[in-house]
RNA sequence: GCGGGGGUGCCCGAGCUGGCCAAAGGGGACAGGCUUAGGACCUGUUGGCGUAGGCCUACCAGGGUUCGAAUCCCUGCCCCCGCACCA
């Protein structure tokens, strides 16, 4: 670790990271300002690593690179953490103990909620300035600094002046306890729970209603009764004008959706059984009937009966007709036994009556049985997804019931005749306080207008000029931005800026971390300056105008905008990034949107996916003791691609520090063939005369060329394994290939691979690469050393078919000698005749694969007397060799010149023929062009 | 349900622009060498068969196109991610 702290020091004395407006082409790459609450885990140094290393690579190159870092401190989630944390929630303790890591002493201060962000900002600093990650640190900023405060403010008054923003209601899960919105991190039960719409049916009985829920409106066509739990408790209560009856236990909800809900009186739902309501849409009388699987906690406590498509109805129906001692109490005999279903909806597969078939294809035999819920489920499922409104409903007979659902509902509320609800999807839903949570309304909600067409068309514009890696991702911010509705861009809790037109709201943090990008190219100026200045013309100025006032801010912004590249989690695709694309498009002109993003995938952890709640994480921080910064840095750019999840395996992690450690002595290794440590300052390119020679340049050539272009877009792990397995592997090849040797050539190369390949590791492992840099007369600072030239045109193709011809025939000689079981004294190799050659020229030349047309040729240009024989070859060709391009070389010369080789290899003399004139057992007419005949003796 | 991505050898994971692909690379396992207290390092093997470099089988399953398919086409099965107060 000394090597990484004397690195970092001199790295951070010379400020080589700090970016400023100069004559070279800039880069400007943004990824996500973290979310300081915890301590960071291995998942976020994949996140950071990726924009570093691509960021030190564009520098080599010889780039402007701008990468900052802020923290996104905005939002509620600190504050459920100190609540919880002063309240001495013991699993909240424990979590911040043991996981995060927290000493006592601080833990102490965690009641603050700023005190948390400010604490795991320094924290997340320092492991940041641990992993090498090349920040110009001089713009950091907060989001709860009064400075950015004011540019939000900015922004978010521009884009009401653009008539971008509305107000209006939104659901949330909310604590009466707490008496505050809750998250799913601040739940004991219900996390993730869903918040669902429902339809409020309103079915007039004297002056008041009976209000039924339903997530089916257009089934109201097929209504026969209502059903009302008798053994519950149901109230009058006075809403919007209007009278409701529904059960007690749902007013502590609906009273958070309706905020002028009073009850008015109790009622007796014994004395409603028989009576009969009038349904809202075809104006008939359904009379009432007693059902005690009616919950009143859930919705109204009022249900309305549709027996042809709902199999409970139509159950319960049949229940109660059986059921006289019920029937007697309320008499209601001739009532139910002139109830028949009615359909509603035509579907394929099934009759009139839905329901009853599907009771009968799941074998359920009452309302208790087990099968109902699914037998429920799956005609639901089918109704919406292929059910048509039946010919007879009016208005929306044949209309699809996934259509028509919406517009029924929709109509009926304009009406009067219905009105909505929100239920959530499971229960309960309980606050670590231990309070039940409720669904709230929240009135007075300002939301952005993402639904706004124009908006819309701005947005696929921009997204239509960036680049998208991976490319197959763009489908998803295509769809996103026609999906997006409008959303609720603030909260009456958390962290962050006021909305500045309506101070009792705070603006959310996925509506304050859209154009922040803009913020980094001025922030480190903005320090020095008061923000009670920063009024809108100060902002217009800087990012909008030609006023000429502010002119250095705006020059400075004018250098780094367009923003180059955006690198955030694909699971962000649908919120964050897509709001990105929206709000540059309507702030900025054309010349200002982004250019491209990048997206990342998830990290597991052996095979499981991490969470901190659980305690299933590794921290950045114990990785980086454990193995080093570089160690981490390098696993996490070679297991997977950026947009690919990536698992931590500890046994591959190892793997890949042993790797580094051969590096490293690969440089020793070098200094001895040397004689003495190369001079890296004065390596002149080498120019090998030698096959093998060749073959090394030409392989360095091809592993910088590909590592290269694969960092051009950002498949760092396609880098790692060219940059360094596959040059590990040619270089082993090449150093078994001149073992024994050390002459002017082998020096000369290998000092050329090592210069160029500490250059080309410096992005992944920057301790390592620095240190041999420095250790091997390498001049200044790696991170600042050219990166390694190469040549875009092909390798000579002859020189790697050559080298892969020796390989084969060595392997070919091992594996008779394996299957004879015995080392020979001498090997015989033979190569191929002209003839042979010829044959397959002409074939190629023939450009179809056909007996005749090659036979006929061959026999035209007199290519070989023995017809026999050239057909024979010709057959070998169609069936191995097909159409591909083959490559002639000299095999005799190849093989000549590494037959020091080939016999070291196999232990045994070797002679090698360009004629058969020694071949006791007639083995030199299986040589083809490059697999060359093989006799042992 | 909507949108997106995937299924490869013991595990992870390349390959998909049809042709040395029994399939890159990494890990694990087995064997040997070196050094030994160990670790590290090096070499070989890692589907079956084979006394001549070869043959057979294999890339979720079935079918098709092709001289030739892990790769292209059709059908089916299974898995992962996102889908609105975490950010």
């Amino acid at each position: 670790m000394d090597i990484e702290r004397k690195w970092r020091d001199r790295w951070r004395d010379a400020g080589i990271f700090q970016a400023d407006p100069d004559d070279r082409e800039k880069i400007f790459l943004t990824v996500a300002y973290p979310y300081p609450s915890g301590a960071m885990h291995i998942g976020h140094g994949r996140t950071y690593t990726v924009p570093d290393v691509y960021a030190r690579f564009k520098r080599m190159q010889g780039y402007n690179v701008l990468f900052p870092m802020a923290w996104h401190v905005t939002g509620a989630p600190v504050i459920g953490i100190a609540r919880r944390i002063q309240r001495k929630d013991p699993w909240t303790l424990k979590i911040y103990r043991e996981v995060h890591r927290v000493p006592e002493d601080e833990l102490e201060r965690f009641s603050d909620p700023e005190y948390i962000v400010e604490y795991f900002s320094r924290e997340y600093r320092s492991v940041m300035e641990d992993m090498g990650y090349s920040i110009d640190w001089r713009r950091e900023f907060k989001t709860t600094d009064p400075t950015y405060s004011r540019f939000i403010q900015w922004q978010i008054r521009k884009l009401r002046d653009l008539g971008l923003v509305r107000k209006g209601a939104h659901p949330v899960k909310y604590c009466p306890e707490c008496e505050n919105p809750v998250g799913d991190h601040d739940l004991l039960e219900g996390e993730g729970v869903a918040i669902n719409q429902l339809t409020l049916l309103k079915f007039k009985l004297g002056d008041s209603y009976l209000v039924a829920a339903t997530f089916r409106p257009e089934t109201i066509y097929g209504a026969t009764n209502l059903w009302l739990n008798p053994d519950e408790d149901y109230v009058r209560v006075e809403t919007g004008g209007e009278e409701w009856i529904i059960s007690r236990a749902a007013v502590d909800n609906l009273s958070h959706q309706k905020l002028d809900l009073k009850v008015s009186g109790d009622v007796n739902p014994g004395d409603l059984i028989g009576m009969c309501v009038e349904n809202p849409v075809t104006g008939q009388e359904h009379p009432i009937l007693p059902a005690s699987f009616v919950d009143p906690e859930y919705a109204t406590g009022v249900v309305f009966s549709v027996p042809a498509h709902a199999p409970a109805d139509f159950i319960a129906l049949e229940d109660l007709r059986t059921d006289h001692e019920l029937l007697e109490r309320y008499g209601l005999e001739d009532v139910v036994a002139d109830i028949e279903p009615v359909n509603v909806i035509a579907v394929d597969g099934y009759g009139e009556f839905p329901a009853a078939e599907v009771i009968e294809k799941f074998g359920v035999r009452n309302q208790e049985d087990p099968r109902l819920e699914d037998a429920t489920g799956e005609l639901y499922k089918i109704e919406h997804a292929r059910g048509v409104m039946s010919s007879h409903i009016p208005v929306y007979g044949g209309m699809k019931v996934s259509e028509a659902r919406e517009v029924i509902a929709d109509e009926l509320k304009d009406q009067g005749l219905a009105d909505e609800m929100y239920e959530f999807a499971e229960r309960p839903v309980i606050c670590r306080c231990g309070g039940r949570c409720v669904v709230r309304v929240m009135e007075d909600q300002w939301f952005m207008k993402y639904s706004d067409d124009a908006w819309k068309d701005l947005a696929h514009r921009c997204l239509d000029g960036m680049k998208i890696i991976p490319e197959e991702v763009r489908a998803n911010f295509e769809y996103y931005i026609d999906w997006l509705n409008d959303w609720a861009c603030s909260r009456r809790i958390g962290l962050g800026t006021r909305l500045p037109w309506d101070e009792r709201w705070i603006i959310e943090p996925l509506t304050d971390s859209t154009i922040y990008m803009a913020y980094y190219t001025i922030a480190h100026r903005l320090r020095e300056m008061d923000a009670g200045e920063m009024d809108d013309e100060f902002f217009d100025a800087i990012f909008l105008d030609d006023s000429g006032t502010f002119e250095d801010l705006r020059e400075e912004f004018r250098y780094w905008y367009p923003l180059d590249w955006r690198l955030s989690a694909k699971d962000l695709i649908g919120n964050h990034l897509t709001f990105h694309i929206f709000h540059h498009s309507a702030i900025f002109p054309e010349s200002g949107w982004p250019r491209g993003a990048v997206v990342f995938g998830m990290g597991l952890l052996e095979g499981n996916k991490m969470s901190s709640s659980k305690g299933n994480v590794i921290l950045l921080r114990d990785a980086i003791e454990k193995h080093g910064a570089d160690v981490v840095r390098l696993f996490l750019m070679s297991s997977a691609e950026p947009w690919q999840d990536f698992d931590w395996r500890e046994s591959e992690v190892i793997g890949t520090r042993r790797r580094i450690e051969w590096f490293r002595e690969f440089g020793e290794r070098v200094s001895g063939i040397l004689d003495g440590r190369p001079v890296l300052s004065e390596v002149t390119p080498a120019e090998p005369e030698s096959f093998i020679g060749r073959w090394m340049m030409g392989q360095l050539n091809q592993r910088i060329r590909e590592a290269t272009r694969a960092l051009e877009s950002f498949q760092t792990r396609k880098a790692v394994q060219e940059a360094l397995y596959l040059l590990k592997k040619d270089v082993d090849h090449y150093l078994k290939r001149v073992e024994g040797r050390v002459d002017d050539e082998v020096k000369s190369v290998l000092a050329n691979v090592l210069h160029a390949w500490i250059r080309l590791m410096a992005p992944f492992i920057p301790y390592t690469a620095e240190e041999m840099w420095e250790r091997y007369g390498g001049e200044g600072f790696v991170a600042e050393a050219p990166w390694p030239d190469f040549s875009d045109d092909a390798e000579s193709r002859d020189v790697q078919v050559a080298e892969e011809m020796v390989q084969n025939t060595v392997r070919d000689i091992q594996e008779i000698m394996k299957i004879l079981g015995s080392t020979p004294e001498r090997v015989h190799i033979y190569t191929s005749p002209k003839w042979k050659w010829d044959v397959l020229r002409v074939a190629a030349e023939v450009g179809k694969l056909d007996m005749g047309s090659i036979m006929g040729r061959v026999s035209a240009e007199g290519i070989h007397d023995n017809m026999k024989e050239v057909a024979e070859f010709v057959r070998r060709i169609i069936r191995d060799l097909g159409k591909s391009e083959v490559t002639v070389i000299d095999e005799y010369s190849v093989l000549m010149d590494a037959s020091d080789y080939i016999e070291s290899e196999v232990g045994a003399r070797v002679v090698i023929h360009s004629k058969p004139d020694y071949d006791p057992e007639n083995k030199a007419v299986n040589a083809v062009p490059l697999k060359p005949a093989i006799y042992l003796e």
